[in-house]
DNA sequence: CGAATTTGACCAGCGC
DNA sequence: GCGCTGGTCAAATTCG
């Protein structure tokens, strides 16, 4: 059993790994940093028949893709405080994983963001988030705290931030202790993903941060 | 009582 | 064409 479990763990990783190689391909192409001002404001849906049904749409062109981003955290808890308020609206067993994976949406008025969170099968500690789209509004947790936040930026850093030192953490542990297949597969995430400047990314998800933390 | 979560059902896309 | 899987919806339930 156990050498069934070790090629399917490969073929998992292998799985992530493409999935995650993709997405920041995409981001690297540039779609990530110009994805504002599309507008997909009011749909007029009209049609409040097919409500159930609407997630089908246009027929003709395939759904098309959201720039996304992942990125593996190592933590305990599978909901990681980013500053912006989620709800969750569904969760689903995954195929090579004995963890579900959770599907939120952030809950302000008209933000078409997503994330996906999972659990790593090879590594339990390890969370792995996808955030698709971009937000269309400020952080709430910026408004709330008000502009003592962005005096101070070491309060308002995000658990993003702490995500990718986490992710280099995880690199740095590997390369200690390379006898550890699991964490190999981690640094292998990142070695082949190289990901792109944090602060792009913080920008590109906290607006704020771009306008008033970074020197 | 309103907001958030849970959970089963449904549908589209993809591989065989 | 069929079956499997991922993603979403919405009613029911729980929580603050």
């Amino acid at each position: 059993m156990e050498g069934a479990g070790e090629e399917e763990s490969a073929k998992y990783c292998k799985d992530v790994k493409e999935e995650l190689r993709e997405e920041v391909e995409e981001a690297k192409r540039g779609t990530m940093l110009n994805m504002v001002g599309e507008g997909g404001e009011a749909k007029q849906d009209d049609d409040d028949k097919h409500k159930k049904l609407n997630k089908a749409k246009k027929k003709g062109e395939k759904r098309q893709r959201e720039p996304r981003f992942a990125f593996m955290t190592k933590s305990e808890v599978d909901h990681l405080e980013d500053g912006y308020r989620w709800r969750k609206y569904g969760q689903k067993a995954v195929k090579n994983s004995p963890y579900p994976r959770s599907y939120y949406r952030c809950t302000t008025q008209r933000c078409p963001v997503k994330k996906r969170v999972e659990r790593s099968y090879q590594d339990p500690s390890v969370v792995i988030t996808t955030y698709e789209g971009q937000h269309t509004h400020v952080c709430p947790a910026n408004v709330r705290a008000g502009s003592h936040m962005l005096a101070d930026p070491s309060t308002m850093v995000p658990s993003i931030m702490h995500s990718d030192m986490l992710l280099h953490q995880l690199v740095h542990n590997n390369t200690n202790n390379k006898s550890s297949p699991n964490s190999g597969c981690s640094a292998l995430l990142h070695n082949q993903l190289q990901l792109p400047d944090p602060y792009d990314l913080l920008q590109c998800f906290i607006p704020s941060f771009a306008n008033g933390s970074q020197p």
